[in-house]
Order: C-alpha cells, then structure tokens, then sequence
DNA sequence: CTGTGACCTTGATCGAGGTCAAGTAATGAC
DNA sequence: GTCATTACTTGACCTCGATCAAGGTCACAG
C-alpha cells in the first residue's frame, strides 16, 4: 500500500496557497524543499482511514504530525452533554498535530476516505529545530490559520443561518476552483464533501436549519442542486452577497 | 515620557504562561532573552493610547510589531452594516502584529489606558530570521491562540448566553488571580475590564442580554456585584459548573 | 422485492435571545 | 443648581432558529 500512495505523492507538488480555506495552510512539502527531503523522508510515512473513522480523539497521546494527502477530515470539540462545534476543516496538503504538545487538542475525524503523511513528532522537531525554514513555514501556516478562525468568529457570533451557509458553500466553492484550477469558468459546480450534520456543527446550528436554508438558496436561485449534494453556482457574485461580507471579495475569509 | 515608561519595564520580566484568556501567549520579552536584549533594544520604542482610542483600524499599513505593557486592549472585525465581533482580548505582554504582513487585519482599540511596547516590523523580521529561538517562541504564541480563537468558536457556537457570560467571567477571574498571585484566596474579586457592549461583542451577544444575564448570575448568587463593574466570585467552582466546560476544571479555555 | 438504515426534508410549535423603548445612575460641564 | 452624556437596567414584544415529530429517498443486504 505504502508504494501506491507514494505514487500520489505528486499532489504534494501542487501547493495550492488557498487563501479560502477555513484553515487556510500551505503545505509542509518535503519535494519542494530538496534541502529538507532526504531528512523528512526518513521519518515520515503514511496512514489511510475509511469515511466516518476517527483519527485521534481529543486528549489521546499524538506521536505524529501529519498532512492531508488526499481526502477531508474535520477538527472538532465536543461538550460533555454531546453539543459539539467544528474548529476546522481538513483539506489535502492541510496539516495536523502540533509541534510542542503531546496530545491531541480536538477530535479529528475523516468525513471521506482519507490519507495522511505522518512524520514522527521527536524526529521532525528536532529537525525543526536545525532548520528554522520549518519553523518559519509552520508559522506562517499557524497564523493563516488563525487568521481563518478568527474569521469564522465573526461567522458564528454574528452571521444570520442564511449568511453562513451561504458563507460555507462559497468557502468550499472557492477551495474546489484553487484546487481544479478552472478559474475562467463562470459557473461552478462540486460535491458538497459534508453531510448537512457535518455542516450544522461546522456552522452553530442544527442539521434541520442546514437543510431549511439550502433549500431557500435553492428555492431562490442562489445555487441549483442536483440530488442532495451536488451544487452549482450560477452566479457567483449573487452567493457573495448573501454572505454578509465585504462585497470587494477581496479577501472573505 | 520614554523615561517613564522604561521604570515600568519590570512589568516585562513578569511573563504569566496564562492559560486562561482567550489569546494566551508568552510575552516577547527582551528582558528575558539575554541575547537578543541590545539588538531589540535598538528597535524599540513606547506608545501609549487613552482609553476607547483605536491602535490601528483594519486594512491599515502596520510597520511595527508590539507587546502590551500595560491596560487592555481588544481586537475585532465588523461588518459593513455594522455587526462587530471581537476575536480577542488583549491584555499585558500580549502579542500584537504579524511578521509577514504588512496590514493589519482587524481593529485594534484601546478600552483603558494603554501602553504599548513597539518594534519597528523590518529589523524584527530580520532579528527573527537571524534568531530562531524568536521565532519558536511566536510559533509557540501563535499555536496557544488559535487554540484559545478554537475554545472561542465552541463558545460563539454552542454556548448558551448564561454559559457565554460565565464563560468570560471564569476567564476573567482566572487572568486576574493568575496576574495577581493569590492563588490561596478562596474569594475572588475584580473589576469588570469591558462595558456590557464590548462583552456582547466578544461573546456574540447583545448588550441587553449581556446585561440581563449579569442580573440573573447575581440574582442566583454564582456572582455578587458592587457597582456596575466590580464582581466578587464566591465559589469559584459553582460559576465554572455555569459555564458548560468540563468540569475538571484542568483545561477552561 | 422488501426490509433496513443513513441521510435528508418538511411541518408544527416553542423559547432564547434580539429589538425597541423607557427609565435609572453616575459623572462632569456650565 | 440644570443639562447632557455615558453606561447600564428593565420591560414588552417579536423573530429566528431550536426542538419535536413525521415522512421521503436512496443504497444496499438478504
């Protein structure tokens, strides 16, 4: 199995800087680094997991960082009386783990088939350590990433049910042009990779609110769907406005 | 005004690991790093702001880097029709700024008399680049708040308003005892640093809520309030079992 | 083909929190 | 003293989204 997915390692060649990502990231690419390869790629290796499987709970020991080669994976955190809230979605070249903690602050589950390229946590910090270009990138990524959650604050403490979905669908919009790089088309089109549940945790509201407000976009002509997941966008520019956010789009999440 | 200042620096070599405010960080000090003490010295220099004064807006050209000396100040985005959301709390030896960008992001304001510790961004970056024990240290701060943006969403998400205003009390009362140092007082007490507005922003709420909540927390005793800002907690345990989190209490925000 | 379960939609109802409005308290200017 | 202002409280009402409940659709197993 190992050699098949070293066959997908091109995909790590394609560093998509996406800037509309909830966790917007650039990847930590041993291929695009040569200086670093040969010392990445002795401690790293790869770990696939079925749709709907867990790949750490909160709190359990992480020996590991890793990032997305191929498939989602959610970050979430859950009360004790079951209310939980997505903190992030995972995306390929996203990254997991964190440099300096031994465990595992959130939930991460695949939501589709998922692989992972792991390097064992000791090894890549000591690595960190003798090459700050690591650490320079880590940061970078690090501080997108919270530039991206800040902005999801504003999502979930001021947005109305209508403006984050719309915010959601245009998020995962923009994430599926960067990554098929058909930035001439007019008209978008993709799967929606998350089950209305997925979406209502991700968003702060039930999976029923989810539902009644695609099918006003839809009613509405915001987005057509094809089947339960499939959206089309006819008008990009009319979803934006239904955001709530700046309408430059320069720069929505 | 500079000498001024300069007496109140032994405020730097008190740097609290907080664990408890929603951006918790380790302050960038030069005191501390013997090393990088002169070359920080020399791009160094103070400001200070008056209470409800803003530091920088939104989409502002940002050419320095700083660390808050003392007071409080607030980070948040608004949207065009006017909502607003704050997406962190600034409090002293917090972190300002962000190497690699060169506009600021949200609006920074001062809601008490602030004092501000500046770093001219260039030398900074390039004192970084130099030095990455700096730049592990950043990594360091920037990971600790986007964990604390993340606890923030769960917050913003799934909290109800009577959670959400515990939620900021508990917070509050634990920044106050941990900068205070009187860990064996059973009874705390502090001063309110937010007016109801900047809570409800914070929290996603309303002002009236905000303060109807207040009400109904002193009306069932979790909190006791002299004046309209001073809160004493008489049992401590009783408002964290109002806030929804765990109740380990190992790991609030 | 018929069951079964996952996923989604829709309807009816309810309530937490928002909105609008009035009023209080403290402060400070004149 | 009056007036104005800022910060907060309280009440009445309403709305948005949660909740509870039923039903639809699809894929897949037997």
């Amino acid at each position: 199995m190992t050699t098949a997915v070293k066959h997908s390692l091109p995909d790590h060649h394609h560093v998509p800087d996406c800037r509309d990502c909830p966790i917007r990231h650039r990847a930590v690419c041993a291929r695009c680094e040569a200086d670093e390869l040969e010392q990445l790629e002795e401690i790293k290796y790869y770990r696939s997991y079925p749709a709907g499987q867990t790949v750490v709970w909160a709190g359990d020991r992480m020996d590991f960082v890793a990032s997305v080669v191929s498939g989602i994976a959610t970050l979430s955190q859950t009360m004790e009386d079951g209310r939980t809230q997505m903190v992030g979605l995972l995306l390929p070249s996203d990254f997991i783990g964190r440099p300096g903690r031994d465990d595992a602050a959130y939930d991460v589950v695949a939501t589709t088939d998922l692989i992972i390229c792991c390097f064992r946590k000791r090894p890549f910090e000591s690595l960190m350590a003798r090459t700050p270009h690591i650490g320079q990138r880590l940061l970078e990524m690090t501080l997108d990433e919270l530039d991206a959650a800040r902005e999801w604050m504003l999502l979930l403490g001021r947005k109305t049910a209508r403006e984050k979905i719309a915010s959601l669908i245009a998020i995962i919009a923009r994430r599926d042009a960067s990554l098929n790089l058909k930035a001439n088309d007019k008209i978008m089109a993709f799967d929606l990779p998350l089950t209305r549940e997925a979406m209502a945790d991700y968003l702060g509201l039930t999976l029923e609110t989810v539902s009644r407000q695609i099918t006003a976009l839809r009613k509405d002509g915001v987005i057509l769907l094809e089947g339960k997941r499939h959206v089309t966008i006819p008008d990009f520019e009319r979803l934006l406005g239904e955001t709530g956010d700046d309408s430059d789009g320069g720069y929505l999440i």
